[in-house]
DNA sequence: GTCTGACTGACCGACGGTCAGTCAGTTTGT
DNA sequence: ACAAACTGACTGACCGTCGGTCAGTCAGAC
């Protein structure tokens, strides 16, 4: 085959972008290397010259789509400008609409990384970014804490306790959305565990009650009534 | 080879006995189906009789596991006699007598467990043991709240949270357990992460601070100094 | 003797991974 | 200006192993 010579970081990001195309529609388990270089055209010796094994091109994208996200939230929690309260509203308002603006695609990736030979992903995704964020959410109830607005003794475990409650609910909700006809009342059922969360989550960083929202009013709507977001105003009626 | 034939429940229990073995110590993914059925010397074949798949015989053994565990759970659920505090510290108190009793072969499997390849046991029994576990948990809190100790709007899923915390501490003690060399202090870190769940789980059951223990004081030394649990008296002193 | 279901093991295609060798592009010597 | 030497990106045939299949065998019940 017609050998073309690439720069490093080009092929390397080829290589992971193809990786990363199969393993959101395939799943990883059933994604062989043989695929990945394939569709790009490259031979599997190529693959293992830039990669150990094919856990390696997971780890490396795992790091690339959560050190993106990980930017995202920076930049916000290093705003100067505002207080603890808003910096949490607009962190969870940013990755929702992130979310709700891809939702199907996002649905499907969920539908792949669901079945039990993609634990692997899921588990480093969590993980990975378990240990990224809590570190950017420990900033925020700091700065509330110094505020007044939030009070615990336990500042950065009430962080990662927060976050836990979080990624907990984001399972219990993706659960609801791909099999919604084992609950009788979906986003009803939905409503509740959010609340149940955002309860919490209150209690934990010692947070007044109501002060923070998981998702603003009506924001659920968007996931369970089918409606693009951008028709959807705070108070949850479709204008 | 010489035909052996035996009742299908036993060759099943020997089938699942012998992936146990060598999921525990080679881990799953590490672990052919041909390691398990040479070790009790039958044929392939006969594995792909009792199991549709490797990840079937996974499912079967995680199911055993957690059944087991959650009918000694159920026990003290069930008894009429104990009010919901003392069911709540007796539960840890019986998980955690058990855990240190099997502490270094815990620690082996944890250690198996933690490896990347391993990710869909560690997964499994997760996802198994939060679902089992969370009704009878939330038994406990129904009582505690009619009791009037624990008050909370969202019962079940104050349960819920409440188990995710006790395994989100799990997972970091494990982790200090495997990486104390990561830990300028690891039992001091390990006891303030406890501390910090404990607290966590008040706030959330709505129970008074202090009312329910995660570890009984001094339980923590035995994984940490090493002291097997029966030289440890409540003090936390050894005799 | 007949029947059934427990059991066998040779076999298959696919996979992750290896490596000796090839070639494009750059550097060096004249 | 040209080629020889060099480097490292790239190739693809090959390997051992794996999960899984299936036509067939055999022990024990009736």
């Amino acid at each position: 085959m017609k050998r073309i010579v690439k720069n490093p970081e080009e092929r390397r990001g080829e290589l992971i972008a193809s990786a990363q195309q199969f393993f959101y529609t395939k799943g990883y388990e059933n994604t062989s290397v043989g695929d990945i270089v394939d569709a790009i055209g490259v031979a599997k010796g190529t693959f293992y010259y830039y990669f150990e094994s094919k856990q390696a091109v997971l780890e490396a994208m795992v790091e690339e789509i959560v050190s993106q996200s990980i930017a995202l939230l920076h930049k916000i929690v290093a705003d100067q400008t505002l207080d603890a309260i808003r910096k949490w509203s607009q962190a969870l308002t940013v990755v929702n609409n992130f979310k709700v603006e891809h939702k199907d695609q996002l649905l499907a990736f969920a539908r792949v990384l669901q079945r039990p030979e993609n634990v692997q992903l899921q588990h480093r995704l969590r993980e990975e970014s378990l240990k990224m964020v809590t570190p950017e959410l420990a900033k925020i109830v700091y700065q509330g804490a110094e505020e007044g607005v939030f009070s615990t003794p336990y500042i950065d475990e009430a962080a990662e306790i927060a976050l836990t409650i979080m990624e907990s609910l984001s399972n219990t909700l993706t659960d609801i959305l791909l099999h919604p006809e084992n609950y009788t009342e979906p986003a009803a059922a939905a409503a509740r565990k959010a609340a149940a969360a955002e309860y919490a989550i209150e209690l934990v960083l010692g947070a007044p009650q109501g002060s923070l929202a998981i998702f603003s009013a009506g924001a659920l709507d968007a996931w369970f009534n089918h409606i693009p977001h951008q028709y959807i105003n705070t108070k949850g009626d479709v204008q």
